[in-house]
Formats: C-alpha cells, structure tokens, sequence
DNA sequence: TCTATAACTAGTAATAATTCCTATTACTAG
DNA sequence: CTAGTAATAGGAATTATTACTAGTTATAGA
C-alpha cells in the first residue's frame, strides 16, 4: 500500500480518540488538517485500514463505528446516555463450543449487550 | 392501534418466512397482494409492529432485516452464502454475569457470530 | 345508519450512509 | 528527469430510510 497523507491522518484521529467514532465524525476531524478532503476518501481509506487490520468497524444499529482496538472484544451500550464501552465477554471456549453444536467455524463475534450502565441505573 | 389491510399483509408476510427480509423484499412481497402500496407504509408498520412486540429488527452490517421470533436469539452469518440463522446460545446466566461484573442492567443481548456454516467449510 | 375524527395511506421529497467513477498524483523503472 | 501505471482523491451517484402532505378509511358514538 502506497503512503497517504489523507490516510495517515485518519488513522492517527482514530487511534487518539476512545469513543467509537462514525465516519462523519472522522471526516469533521480530519477536515480541520486537511480542510479538502472528502467523505468518500475518508470511507475508503476506513475500510483499506480495516483490510489492514489497523482498525476494526463496528456497528451501533445500522451505522457503522470505528475502533481502534483490534484485539476481539464486546460492547456494553447504554441506551441512556448512548455511551459504548469496550468489554471483554466472549472466550475462547464460547467458540469451540459454536463449533461442535452447530459445526459452524467461527471467524468473529459481534455482541452488543444493550441496557443502563451504572450512571443511569 | 386500529386495523388496517396494509400491516396485516406485511405482518403476514413476514410471519411466514423464515429468511430474515429486508424491508425492501417485504415492500415486493407485499406488493404482489397490493399493488399500490409504498415503501413508506412498509418501514413505518414495520416499525408500529416492532413497537407492539410483533416483530423483531436485526441490524445485518447496515441494513435492517425483520424477525417474526421476539424470543431472545441470537444468530449464526455465514460469510460464503450470507445466511443468517437463529440459535440460543446467550443465557440467564450471562446477564447476571455483565450485572454482577459491570454493574450494567442489560435488556436486551445482540450477538451475531460470523463465521462459515457446514455447506461450506 | 350516518357522521366526526383521528389514524392511516400513497406518493414524493428529503436526508443519511455509503459506494462508484474519472481525473489526478505518487512512485518505479528506464 | 521523464514516461508509464497503478493507487488515490474528490465529488457525483446510489441505496436505505425517514419526513411530509393531501387525501382516504376504520371505528366510536349519536
């Protein structure tokens, strides 16, 4: 992959923040150093770090996040507040376990557990 | 809520389905016995029926699909042929845990494991 | 049965999220 | 340095969903 400006920035935004931004919000951000750039390279270049295995999406209803935490992890969303915070929920055992009941290989786990975090409760 | 033809049919129609449809398949369905219905009425019954239990909506990357099965489930996606199939594998005991853990009240467990099922390992 | 009314509809326009297209740019080899 | 070419960029287009409006329909009560 050739060196980019653009994606540099991008990828430097999104490891510097510890909310789970939305594309937009990355294009805001990136905006203020390099005021040209378009929505659609920022989405690009998203999915070529993702390929890259640089970040990771995820998504909160039908929009997608972007996570800097590559290792495999869950998220606690409050439906309060919106908040989404990383977790560590589903082991290794949960994937041999998928494996032998239902012979499915397992690549990835999304979940999302939605309720009231202890601020709200 | 008062009756009407048009969210009848879609309920039905979604009801006697065991792929998890998009709101633009059901919107073609539902044509097929009215012709003239919009894609608008669709999403917003959709919607009132979700709101009444009747239905479930599942977030597939970023689009919505529907659910006849409100019980609490989770689902298998296979990344070869793009089916999404329902099993339990969240139980009593999880909730308690992320409680107990977190102190997060949870409602609700959105887990969708990606992986590639029996047809093609 | 008839009427009032509030919920509902189709159709269209608007918005939001994402992908596609074509000109431009960075890098490589000669 | 220059030409060739493949990656990249910006903006336009597409897709999914929601909002709005004017007309229609189900239903409760006279």
């Amino acid at each position: 992959m050739r060196y980019s400006h653009q994606r540099e920035a991008i990828k430097k935004i999104v490891q510097n923040t510890n909310c789970h931004p939305t594309a937009d919000w990355i294009f805001n951000q990136t905006k203020i150093i390099i005021p040209n750039i378009s929505l659609g390279t920022v989405y690009r270049n998203l999915k070529l770090l993702e390929e890259e295995g640089e970040m990771n999406t995820i998504y909160d209803g039908n929009i997608a996040r972007y996570d800097w935490n590559t290792e495999s992890h869950d998220h606690l969303k409050c439906k309060e507040c919106g908040d989404l915070v990383d977790v560590h929920l589903v082991h290794e055992e949960f994937t041999s376990k998928v494996k032998r009941k239902f012979k499915f290989d397992v690549d990835n786990v999304e979940m999302t557990v939605i309720g009231t975090c202890s601020k709200h409760a």
